[in-house]
This record gives C-alpha cells, structure tokens and sequence, in this order.
DNA sequence: AGGGTAATTGCAACCGGGTTGCATTACAAA
DNA sequence: TTTGTAATGCAACCCGGTTGCAATTACCCT
C-alpha cells in the first residue's frame, strides 16, 4: 500500500499524516495478525515507544484501528474495515492461537447475541477463542 | 460460611486447609462480585500479597476458582461451582459494570457456540458483556 | 520569507499488577 | 524430638502501559 493509500485512509479519520502514521498504518494493514505496541517497538528502532503508543491510541480515537485483550497480558491492534464505528453490530470474534501466539480478527464470525438477566443493559462485547490457527494446524 | 464447611470445599479439591486458605474461600464465596488479588490485599492487612497470589494461584490450578480477564487490567476470581472441571462446557459468561466497576459471573448465561473458519480448532472461549448491572440500573 | 502558535515527537521517569528468590515459620511424619 | 516438606513473609524484580516535559516540526497568518 503507497503513501497515497495510506494518506487517504488517515484523512478519512480525520488524522493528520505523519511519517510515523504513515509507517504504522502500513504495518498495521500488511499485517494479518494484530500487532502490539512492542511489535512496532521492534520493527522500528528507530521511533520513540511513547510516539508509537501515542499513535496507537490516536488511531484507536478516531476508529481506524480496535484493540483486542486476548488475555496474552498484551493489548493488540487491527485496521477497522471502512464503515466501521465499533459500534456493537460492527463488533467480531478474535482468535488467538496458543501454538504460534498470534491473535487475529475473525471479521466474518460476527459476536452472536446474548440473553441478560433482567435489569442488566449492554454496551459492547468482547469474545476470545483459543485454539490452534489454520497455519499451525497445517504445519 | 463456617470454617466445617469452607475446610470440606477445600478438601473436595484436595487443597491443604490453612488460616489464610480458609479467609480467602470465605471472602470468594460470601461476595457477589469477582475479587481481585488488591480487593484481598485490602480486605486483609495483615497477610502478605504475595501469600495471596500464590493462594489465588492454588485455588485456579486446583479449579476451585477461575480466573476473569474482564479487559479492566485487573485479573478477577470466582469460585466454581463443585462439579466444576473448566471444560468449554463449564464457561459461562462475564459481566464488567461500567458504573460501579464490579465483574459478575453470569453463572445461568452460557457461551453460545460460533463456528469458526476451516482449520481452526478450539481450546477455550471468553465471552465478557460490558453494561451497566441491575443494581447500578435501579439506583 | 519570517514570526508565532499548535501539534507531534523524543526522552525519561513513573505506575501498578503480577511474579519470583530466598529466608523463615508452621506442620506432621518418623 | 528430630527432620523433611509445605506454607508464609519480605523484598525485589519484571513488563506493559502511561505521563510530564522539553525539543522539534508543521502550519497559518502577515
Ligand atoms: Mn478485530
Ligand atoms: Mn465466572
Ligand atoms: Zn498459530
Ligand atoms: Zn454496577
């Protein structure tokens, strides 16, 4: 994806591109895993832990990114698909796979819903599976 | 509950009754909520946090307990019920109030099953609802 | 182009939950 | 009572995440 793209994709959100957005969201969208704060600290030596956090959490603001708890202890990160507001109906299962330590979005497995007790109201929800992924299972 | 009993649900999972053993189950079973290792920290001054994370440690690997990653960066615990084993089949869902910040289990609420891609298998699933709970919806 | 302002970035230190090593104490079998 | 094992207490550590502040950069107006 060129900087075109990705400067596009960072105006729709309403984010000032930058060079450091522009990396990360590259590396957010070439990635079919989610990515960690730590992923981005390794991939670039050269940009600052709290420039990379500070960016992560600007995306995530503005909804170009979700961050996913697989209860790894690491927060991840994934691209939203265009249209998305996080919003309930927009959320998806995540899978993390505990052979390859990899978390990924199910974008197609939609979260089914769910009966409350009375009296109780719902505002998001979040869904892990664990289990092996399909690369693992393969190889 | 006295200590005949809190002793009994000890022996059941073959866990060595202590002082502390039995304070800590009486707290677990007595509140409704999800405890974390600080609410025990609190609720006890005199014990030593880390005599209590080894016996919250004890508890989960006996499965008289399980643990509740509700997204807050607190891990929860609550007490199984006896027959209890961990098994997919055992998990039900979590409840995590936004207004008084309290995790509940939703013991009567059972994860719903979600097919996964080809070549996925699963392991385990959490399912954590975000809300507002019945008692913070009344008052 | 130059000056002023706001946003971004870098650095360092901090925070809190969780975890561990090791010494001490309690317990129970021999 | 001796002796081995498990439980407890204390201290220090780890790591992901977060923040304050200074330096740098981008942007706007003249
Ligand atoms: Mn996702
Ligand atoms: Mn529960
Ligand atoms: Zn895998
Ligand atoms: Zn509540």
């Amino acid at each position: 994806m060129n900087n075109r793209e990705l400067d596009k994709k960072l105006s729709l959100r309403k984010i000032k591109p930058t060079a450091v957005r522009e990396l990360v969201l590259k590396v957010l969208t070439e990635e079919k895993k989610a990515v960690s704060l730590s992923d981005l600290e390794h991939k670039f030596d050269y940009a600052d832990k709290s420039t990379l956090y500070r960016t992560l959490k600007t995306f995530e603001e503005k909804k170009l990114i979700h961050s996913i708890d697989d209860g790894s202890g690491t927060l991840k990160y994934a691209v939203c698909h265009d249209s998305c507001e996080c919003n309930p109906n927009d959320l998806h299962v995540h899978f993390y796979c505990t052979r390859c330590k990899q978390t990924f979005c199910l974008n197609e497995v939609s979260i089914p819903t769910v009966n409350l007790p009375v009296g109780f109201s719902l505002e998001s929800v979040t869904m892990v599976v664990k289990g092996v992924c399909s690369n693992c299972r393969k190889g």
